[in-house]
DNA sequence: GGAAACCATCAACCCACTTGAAGGTCAAGC
DNA sequence: GCTTGACCTTCAAGTGGGTTGATGGTTTCC
């Protein structure tokens, strides 16, 4: 794995997924780059923050300008976190070559944690959907009183305590 | 809505859901009581804060001690948010009388919202999971480069904006 | 020349907690 | 009586992934 490149230096390679535009030519102000990538403006002001993102440069006056590469490592960023990746895991994403080979290997390791990640979840949800809905069907708003709540009271009684005592950190999808 | 209601109201008409056990001979320690309920003690002390909870009394040294009713409370607190619903929508539930039939529309309302939400949070997840294995499915380690990170770059370019031009907050499950 | 629309930075807020620091209390063992 | 260690207290800060707001500079249009 390649830590030591810097986030932009993923882009030579790229030729093959560049499209026909000439990719340096433009510079964008930040409502702009924000306009084209679909990431707010605020936000790309924190990803610079968090070292996900560099402005290609600043103005004499200032203000950050980007060049259409850097737009597409905003798409990049926001594909990877409708993706539901951490920033981490973005961060790490942004570092590979994809011409090395142990670099696919970590791309790959790191798609199959995440596919794991999104099933567990997947399957916790699935389960929470049939809990509620036996819940909700428990009342009809005819009876003269309430057995959503009753219910919950009783299951509440019946909750198994978890294995480590205290409830973990539940760190959501 | 009965939310003049304590929170702690809400016992007295539980004869139907409490065991035969009497409630609230017992007095615990923030730590039994954490035992006895999953909840740890600082998240204890942080319900309290947030007004979810409030202990029986304080010993002479100041500890803080909790009633069998307590433990249940806690317990019905740690089993909402097993279900995935928010601090508010338990304060919400912990207001409401199970005897008043207003309040129990409150209660079928709320996790009909819930149920909802649940139901979204599943489809994207579903959705996410076909993209990250289809992703995934397009390396298989041999090649001299790495088609995982070639497809997202190319899926950044092709991705389309969001209606309101930036990224809505996103709001987990 | 004034208003609107940009841009900058920094701070604080959101949620549901957890962790850590600094210090008080209490029972057991020596 | 003294130490040790397990409790308990409070308050502050950190987590992730941002958003919102304050305050002030800049640019552009009319």
């Amino acid at each position: 794995m390649n830590l030591s490149a810097t986030a932009t230096s993923i882009f030579p390679t790229h030729t093959i997924v560049m499209n026909t535009e000439v990719r340096n030519a433009a510079q964008h102000r930040i409502s702009e780059a924000a306009a084209l990538s679909g990431v707010s403006a605020a936000n790309i002001r924190f990803y610079e923050k968090e070292g996900l993102i560099v402005a290609k440069g600043r103005s004499d006056n200032g203000y950050r300008f980007y060049s259409s590469a850097d737009v597409h490592q905003l798409r990049f960023i926001r594909l990877c976190r409708a993706l539901d990746m951490s920033l981490d895991e973005v961060r790490t994403l942004l570092e590979l070559d994809l011409n090395v080979k142990a670099d696919c290997a970590t791309a790959r390791l790191a798609l199959d944690g995440h596919v794991d990640h999104v099933r567990a979840r997947l399957k916790e949800l699935t389960a929470l959907e049939k809990s509620l809905l036996a819940l909700r069907n428990r009342c009809d708003g005819q009876d003269t009183h309430c057995h959503i709540i009753e219910a919950l009271h009783q299951q509440a009684d019946a909750l198994p305590l978890p294995a480590g005592r205290a409830l973990p950190a539940k760190r959501h999808v």
